[in-house]
DNA sequence: ATCTAAGCGAGACGGTACGTCACGTCTTGGG
DNA sequence: CCCAAGACGTGACGTACCGTCTCGCTTAGAT
């Protein structure tokens, strides 16, 4: 997540970091962030707004992209809403409470910022990956937790591809988010997961294709 | 989609845009977006390698960005393989062939710029609206269209959801493009489909959760 | 003066300049320095606030410096005020008349600007000499014509260097027009005349320095 | 003089202004000034060949024209002359020494942009203050020392006004280096002090005019 | 009564320079 | 060794004007 972390807590010689700055930095970064946009977190700005040093930043972050990750990362993704999936009685439905609390974040000014930073990060950068990791990954492998026991319990087919699975319960969100095409709602994440269990196909006896 | 004015011009005055430095930087700002990517197609660039002037650039396209998608959607977005499409034999296989055209154009160096170049875009924008129609829309709405053909011969049930069903194929497509956590090739198209069609749930008899 | 003027007017074919455009290339340039100043008159500023094309600018002067020459020369430059000269009744009365009225017009808004044209011009320049000419030596030439007449009336001292002397009346107008570091008024203009006529030096007997 | 503050400064924090930048600037400047003239003082070129940044630039002077009017004045005006001057006997002797040594330096190249450059400072700036000061002032404050002492002594007269006098004196050097319409040397300056000193009026007994 | 060369407005063209922003690094004194 | 402050060189921004070049349209003397 952040440039140093090294596990060897020996204790550097010198006078340590101070979380004071740091913390400084995440939240002018996420308070520009939310309110005028991605573009706009730069590190002149982030140090002039917390009133901290530019090469302190750059002691914690590489740039001014990661330190926007940093901070919503550790500013803005709360846990998904344990408490409304955790009250969802079947996988499946604890599935839907999932969806909705992510599409729920994507409506928030800082969760619209959420495409184009995973857009601009270089692929293969460890913050891109650990951005992956907990802001569009977290809450697809808790789904695919529950994928594996709804299809343990016999609800969903035993001979699902569970990465594809995934890809079609999250993918459309994310394409939403993306191009805006469509609002991101519970609704669509209710339609989306119907559909997705019925499959397309028309199973209705004597109307097959062929 | 670009600054200048709509079709139904008969003739402003003056002397007209030149067609010429308008293709050369078009050329040059496509050659960069391949070569170096979206974040370094710049005005300075674009005129330096194209020969022409700064405000020139700017006379045509708002910014650089606007350059290089309007760059994008004039030299690179071909035709969705109409030629592959075409011999497909029922609405469903030219579904998938129309999506395995646009998975390969995504693994070009120009089509992973595609992400980047959408979520940079400021989302109300003539020309993002113009972008999102020509390179992520233009697939989808030929496919909507096969996806009502198939519904009227019986092979997909009748009481689908187009614009989730849409979703369902499009999406997990730039949702990989976007994060890069697994590629976009036919193999993937294939199974998406497949799933897709069939559905999540088990239905086979005596299964059933409850 | 203008860039034409060829005196074989013979006729050329085609349409000829129009007199208006040229008018009111030379009014808009006129306003715009006294109101802006000189480095406000730009050819693309008078083209737009004359309602004129620039190319038909181009056509009659060679730039802006120029065009802002010739505004100030065809709008500004009155005659010496030869009323009051005339009323004079002594040649040094009507030198001394003729420097205040000199004065006044240096005391506009566009008379400021003279010292920044003429030292702008390249001095070679057809049109500078002309600016010379007619700006800033018409006082000093006629000046020179009553500086004789007062010689040969035995006002002044006949072995009197001409050239030298005018220097001496005009030069400290313009060295105060350049810095501005004192008003030029009219009883600047009297002392200037005074001192010279009598000159520095102590003229009393038995103070010599020897 | 320049952008930054004035010399009571105890400590600012951060790190302090290069003045090998400055310098390098001020060279390149300069060297530009004498080449090619003030117009082609442009910071884009300074930055260029001094290998500087332009921010650096405008950190320390406002616009192009402050850094000529500093590089003249730190790189070219020299003390005037102190040692032909000292060389003098009288207080007269010293002011036509002083006027000649000034005439000498409107001769170079750099010289003669000195007109342009006053006319062009933007009047009651600091900058053009310190400039009249310091380029166009300090020959003519020094003479009005020396004229004092000519008239202690009674080489001149007593009911002098000395502004008057001194403007009789530099006017006309500015007023030919302004106009170019003859040059300014030695001769010239003599000629000057000597009709300066006599007076223009004739003298002679039974001459008068009434 | 045409023809036709040149002027007209408008405005795009390739340029140069502007003055600004942000970058990522370096250099101060102080803690 | 960190911190704030703020300078540095770099590179790109978007704008203002430059002086030139098409455009389609007058305009007015010469045919």
């Amino acid at each position: 997540m952040s440039k140093d972390e090294s596990s060897n807590r020996e204790r550097r010689p010198g006078r340590p970091r101070s979380q004071r700055a740091r913390n400084a930095a995440l939240d002018a970064a996420y308070a520009i962030l939310r309110e005028e946009g991605f573009g706009r977190v730069t590190v002149e700005a982030v140090a002039a707004s917390a009133g901290i040093g530019k090469p302190t930043i750059y002691r914690h972050w590489a740039n001014a992209r990661e330190l926007a990750m940093a901070a919503l990362m550790e500013r803005s993704i709360s846990e998904p809403a344990d408490g409304d999936v955790a009250e969802a009685t079947s996988p499946v439905a604890q599935i839907e409470a999932l969806m909705i609390a992510m599409a729920e974040q994507f409506q928030t000014p800082a969760g619209r910022q959420v495409a184009l930073m995973m857009a601009s990060a270089e692929p293969g950068s460890e913050l891109a990956k650990s951005f992956r990791n907990q802001v569009m990954m977290k809450s697809r492998n808790r789904a695919g937790e529950l994928l594996q026991q709804a299809i343990d319990e016999g609800e969903l087919r035993a001979n699902l591809d569970a990465e594809t699975a995934l890809d079609l319960l999250f993918g459309p969100v994310f394409y939403r988010l993306l191009t805006g095409h469509a609002p991101i709602d519970a609704a669509f994440c209710k339609s989306l997961l119907a559909t997705c269990l019925a499959g397309l196909q028309n199973t209705a006896p004597g109307q097959q294709t062929a």
